[in-house]
DNA sequence: GAGTTTGAAACT
DNA sequence: CAGTTTCAAACTC
């Protein structure tokens, strides 16, 4: 047992505020010389230091040194940050040269592609007023690679395409993709169908497992619509709504917490009447 | 917070 | 390419 790496939460070593801060872009720091194998993040703070300037990513790595594209922000080409919890993290200065870029290096020779944005905006051609205004809506764009959900329907956020608000593609290999177009996607549409998704699974899986191995592999989801079709599911009244959504969308009445605030979101029935009927005449619209 | 589920990434 | 393992996030309780 050597106590090769821990995490050392209880020293916390503020960074002697770095004298040269070049007000530029890239920070080009000189090869740092605290070699303190440090095993939680303490670089950049939430200052302009970062590699990538976009959002904060948020790693929890443990085994990966997040020198892997398992690690968010090492995938997204940025340094790790306080925000993260990494341990053993090597995606920062520090590690630069000894590890990173050999790591940069040995997955882009596997996959030249590994680095690029998975996800395009949907206006490769030139858009105008049409695919303008259908983009304005959100929710288009392609996930190049696509996803390969089996058992969450693309409807949960294990789904990428779930996750960045996009609808599945021929891209994908998804297997019971509810996911599709055909559907508009309001908030409150989504909550319904994960709510109801949500329990399926939940009832299927009680049933499965205490019963026998029968009822595993067809379908754990429930195809929700069909073109015209009312839907074959039943929310209700009182029953909770576990509320996932997708990014970029706010959740009226949702915090960050947990999901027990979210819990008090219980669907009505009569709210549920209204949005079924609206579904259904929009899904015949979009039948067209 | 601990434990489970999920599917991308990594590996064989 | 397919099957398996590893991994970290999403999710559940
Ligand atoms: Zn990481
Ligand atoms: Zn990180
Ligand atoms: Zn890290
Ligand atoms: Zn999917
Ligand atoms: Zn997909
Ligand atoms: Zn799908």
């Amino acid at each position: 047992m050597d106590s090769r790496e821990k995490k050392h939460e209880s020293q916390e070593e503020d960074l002697p505020s770095q004298p040269q801060t070049p007000p530029s872009r890239l920070t080009e720091v000189t090869p740092s010389q605290n070699l303190l194998q440090v095993h939680r993040n303490q670089e950049a703070e939430a200052k302009d230091v970062v590699v990538t300037p976009s959002k904060q990513r948020r790693c929890s790595c443990k085994a990966s040194r997040c020198l892997k594209l398992y690690c968010e922000c090492f995938v997204a080409v940025s340094y790790c940050n306080n925000g993260c919890n990494c341990l053993n993290c090597h995606n920062n200065l520090a590690y630069e040269t000894t590890s990173r870029q050999e790591a940069i290096k040995a997955i882009l020779e596997c996959n030249p592609d590994a680095f690029k944005p998975k996800i395009s905006s949907s206006s490769p051609h030139g858009i105008n007023d049409f695919q303008e205004d259908v983009r304005q809506r959100q929710i288009l764009g392609k996930h190049n690679r696509g996803c390969h959900c089996k058992r969450s329907g693309c409807l949960r956020k294990y789904c990428e395409c779930y996750q960045a608000n996009i609808r599945c593609s021929e891209n994908c290999r998804c297997r019971d993709c509810n996911n599709f177009e055909g559907i508009s996607q309001e908030i409150m549409q989504q909550t319904r169908i994960n709510a109801a998704v949500n329990m399926s699974i939940k009832r299927k899986r009680k049933a499965a497992s205490s019963h026998s191995v029968a009822a595993r592999d067809s379908s754990a989801v429930p195809h929700l619509v069909q073109n015209n079709h009312t839907v074959d599911y039943v929310v209700r009244n009182g029953d909770t709504c576990l509320l996932t959504v997708p990014n970029n969308q706010a959740v009226p009445g949702s915090t960050t917490s947990t999901y027990r605030s979210s819990l008090s979101n219980t669907i009505q029935l009569g709210h549920v009447k209204e949005l079924c009927s609206l579904l259904v005449s929009k899904s015949v619209q979009v039948a067209h």
